[in-house]
RNA sequence: GGCCGAUUAGCUCAGUUGGUCAGAGCGUCCGGUUUACAUCCGGAAGGCCGGGGGUUCGAGACCCUCAUCGGCCACCA
């Protein structure tokens, strides 16, 4: 044995033994409890990141209860992860000076795939690289046909029961990314912007948007506002283009807040549009999907937004309608990924009803079907789900599955396309208008995107033919499924769940199902944990995890969460290579609290390394002394029992301390308590068994005492389990050296207190 | 506006149900090396556990309140 532990050597030959001993393979035991962890799956073209070196949560859960003799299993798997991806991409694309609209969208989505299959590999090595006991032989990638079917499955099941349809509703639309977002994808940041005091003729306005004003339908006033008693039904002056509308009353206005009128823009506004639709007030655009001003004065038509601000005000100021301007901080929606502003804009989207699935979702957790821990994230995860509302499910990006949806062009000629003709230049108009110049066949080998009016006939599953007129010009629907959707789906899928027929499920499914735990971060409790409640009450009619665990988030020193985008990302494979894999697993979770934030330093990842150069030690001591002794024929060396001969009050105590170690390190872990854990077999191995133990049994080792030989040995092995689910390399290389038993500590037995 | 965290040694943080709980790692200081480990061993300095009030025989730990920081949710134009 070297004299200095050093981890390189060793793991990449330790993960080849257990990878060829097949212990991480699941296996389906009638005689054994299935214990069984779905993990988050990552995103296909991401590098890990400190977030996936966290999943070693999951793995000292899998491993332990390997060791009591559970069936584990613990499923990987990664995800195509639609926006994201995209979003690398096309900044990828941009560098080479294209775009996505230089492509056909079955000619991006193939180079798209090229893309992420070069990185999926990298993310599953480096999974391996932090010894997770995950069961390769069950990867899933989620974009394979068995669980696109099943998602496809999954949308007709809703449709047919009226649980999903088309709406035409005011959408987060990023006009940069170009795609629609659900609420959960909106940021919301506070900005210093600007009210304007507008004269509307009968009264005066203030908004923070008035190149809006183009699209008012309505201005509103609080009906309790006796300031405007009067006014309510008469008429209000929009300037610049001297359109009467109507002033209304309406409850959501509040009276303090600027004059107390507010002008309603049902397109542009989301409070605006309920409002709108209280009244029936009709709805009118000023702003297109590629954020542009339009149906606006000439001089502003064309503009973006921010130019139109400007030149309106400009405009108003011109003519006297601008009043006054004050300053004004308000928060505003901005999109998640690039972080620009977001526009509520009125569009037709695919939406699931959420209302009753959600309410599943509530019971099984009040019921307790589900557990959170910590408890606390119970009342956040309530909260959400009972203030759920529709789930738009609609993106229009191209990586990723597309809805099954499919229109018949000739019984809906206002469907809107974008494609490119055959000499590979952009064409976009309504079908109707394009028919006569470009066959079917043109249309549809150059398609980007279509847009279909929200009364549009559709059909979910795929004709040759429609069935109201026979034609055979169908176009599938352009937009694609929100990430969600799927993942939402993936314990479920990944078991081998059959939506259409649950009997036909496959036996990994009706013997693993629901799974444990599910260990994530609270970020996306309502993303994805929520989504997976909700889809595995309603197809499978039992939810998909009994426990959900929030782990901490990992930040940098500042307590900043690590991001790419900030630059402060602390490289785990880095760090697996410096100190060992063994090292950086324990660090993430010594003397951490539950779901609190893990700062992570290189101090303590190499405090952690020094404590894996210890247990190498002792273990060369033991060793050493042994070979000196002249015993290691291990006849010569009984086995440990507490009412062997020779035994002295040091070694019952040590014995002692070991149990309730043992003890208190179990009960820990079924608390999930593993910051505790890990501080408790630190200490016992290091500071009672080396620093007191060994000391003290030196003189008998000279003396070639028995007894002692089999106290260090029992104490050793037994500490090398217990530390085994935090840093499994180095407890499997001594393993191999000492144990009599040369399976694998992987499958060896949980120490028990006789 | 609603909700949730955090505030403990110079730094980063533990302290699960109230009674050797005033701790760890790093840093600092003193001492130690003829072979398990200097990625080590022995020892030391350093905190009235954010402020105030309360419950209790007893409180970092429970309750109230205030302050500061962070986060989540929410339609304030």
């Amino acid at each position: 044995m070297e004299p200095v532990y050093e981890p390189l050597k060793h793991e990449q030959k330790i993960y080849e033994l257990w990878e060829k001993g097949g212990f991480f393979t699941g296996k389906i035991d009638k005689e054994k409890k299935p214990f069984s962890v779905i993990l988050p799956l990552p995103n296909a073209n991401d590098p890990m990141h400190m977030g996936h070196a966290l999943f070693t949560i999951q793995d000292i859960l899998c491993r332990y209860h390997r060791m009591l003799g559970d069936s584990v299993l613990w499923l990987p798997g990664s995800d195509h992860a639609g926006i994201e991806t995209q979003f690398v991409f096309e900044k990828k694309l941009s560098k080479e000076g294209k775009s996505r609209f230089d492509f056909d969208r079955n000619t991006l989505f193939k180079m798209i795939w090229d893309f992420v299959e070069e990185n999926r590999e990298i993310n599953i090595e480096q999974m391996k690289k932090l010894g997770f006991s995950l069961d390769w032989t069950r990867y899933h990638y989620s974009l394979e046909p068995e669980i696109l079917k099943q998602i496809f499955d999954t949308f007709r099941k809703l449709h047919k029961e009226g649980l999903v349809y088309r709406g035409e509703r005011l959408v987060n639309y990023c006009t940069f990314c170009g795609t629609a977002f659900s609420d959960l994808e909106v940021d919301h940041v506070e900005r210093d912007d600007f009210l304007y005091y507008l004269d509307y003729g009968s009264l005066q306005i203030a908004t923070t948007r008035p190149e809006t004003i183009f699209a008012d339908v309505a201005v509103a006033v609080n009906p309790e506002d006796k300031k405007y008693e009067n006014l309510i039904g008469k008429k209000a002056i929009v300037p610049l283009i001297n359109k009467e509308i109507p002033i209304i009353a309406d409850s959501a206005v509040e009276k303090g807040f600027g004059t107390g009128a507010l002008k309603i823009t049902p397109a542009h506004d989301p409070v605006d549009f309920e409002i709108g639709k209280r009244h029936n007030l009709p709805v009118f655009s000023v702003i297109d999907l590629n954020g542009k001003m339009i149906n606006v004065p000439n001089e502003i038509e064309g503009l973006y937004p921010k130019q139109a601000r400007n030149k309106t005000t400009e405009l108003l100021e011109k003519e006297g309608k601008l009043l006054k301007k004050e300053p004004l901080r308000h928060t505003v929606g901005i999109c998640y990924r690039c972080k620009n502003l977001i526009e509520p804009l009125l569009m037709p989207q695919w939406f699931v009803k959420t209302k009753p699935l959600a309410a599943e979702a509530i019971e099984a957790v009040k019921k307790g079907k589900t557990k959170i821990f910590p408890p606390r994230f119970k009342k956040v995860y309530l909260d959400w789900m009972e203030n759920i509302i529709d789930w738009n499910i609609s993106r229009q990006i191209i990586w990723g599955p597309q809805i099954p949806a499919w229109y018949c062009l000739d019984c809906n000629q206002e469907i809107k396309i974008n494609f490119l003709d055959k000499n590979g230049k952009l064409v976009s108009g309504i079908y109707k208008n394009l028919k006569e110049n470009y066959p079917f066949e043109e249309i549809k080998n150059g398609l980007q995107s279509l847009t279909a009016p929200v009364e549009a006939s559709y059909v979910t599953e795929e004709n040759k033919s429609c069935p109201s007129c026979q034609g055979s010009r169908l176009l599938q629907e352009t937009d694609t499924f929100d990430t969600w959707f799927l993942s939402g789906q993936w314990p479920l899928t990944t078991l081998g769940f059959n939506v259409k027929d649950p009997e036909k499920s496959a036996p990994d499914f009706k013997y693993f199902y629901p799974t444990s735990v599910m260990d994530t971060l609270w970020d996306i409790l309502f993303f994805w944990v929520g989504r997976m409640m909700m889809f595995g009450l309603y197809l499978a009619e039992e939810v998909p995890f009994k426990l959900v665990h929030i782990h901490a988030r990992v930040v940098d020193k500042f307590g900043q969460k690590m991001s790419k985008s900030k630059g402060n990302v602390v490289d785990p494979i880095l760090m697996t290579e410096k100190y060992g894999a063994d090292a950086l697993r324990m660090s993430l979770v010594y003397g951490i609290a539950p779901a609190s934030d893990i700062v992570v330093s290189e101090e303590k990842i190499k405090a952690m390394r020094n404590f894996a150069n210890k247990v190498w030690n002792i273990g060369r001591f033991i060793k050493g002394s042994i070979d000196e002794s002249g015993l290691s024929d291990k006849e010569k060396i009984p086995s440990f029992s507490k009412d062997m001969a020779g035994l002295s009050k040091e070694d019952r105590e040590i014995v002692k301390d070991l149990e309730e170690t043992i003890k208190k390190v179990t009960d820990l872990i079924e608390k999930y308590h593993f910051g505790l854990a890990a501080e408790t077999i630190y200490e016992f191995i290091w500071h009672r068994f080396a620093d007191q133990y060994i000391e003290y049994s030196k003189e008998r080792v000279k003396n070639k005492d028995l007894a002692v030989f089999s106290v260090l040995r029992h104490v050793y092995l037994s500490s090398l389990k217990l530390l085994h689910p935090f840093m499994p390399f180095i407890t499997e290389s001594l393993w191999q050296i000492f144990s009599e038993d040369k399976e694998s500590l992987t499958v060896s037995s949980w120490p028990k207190v006789q």
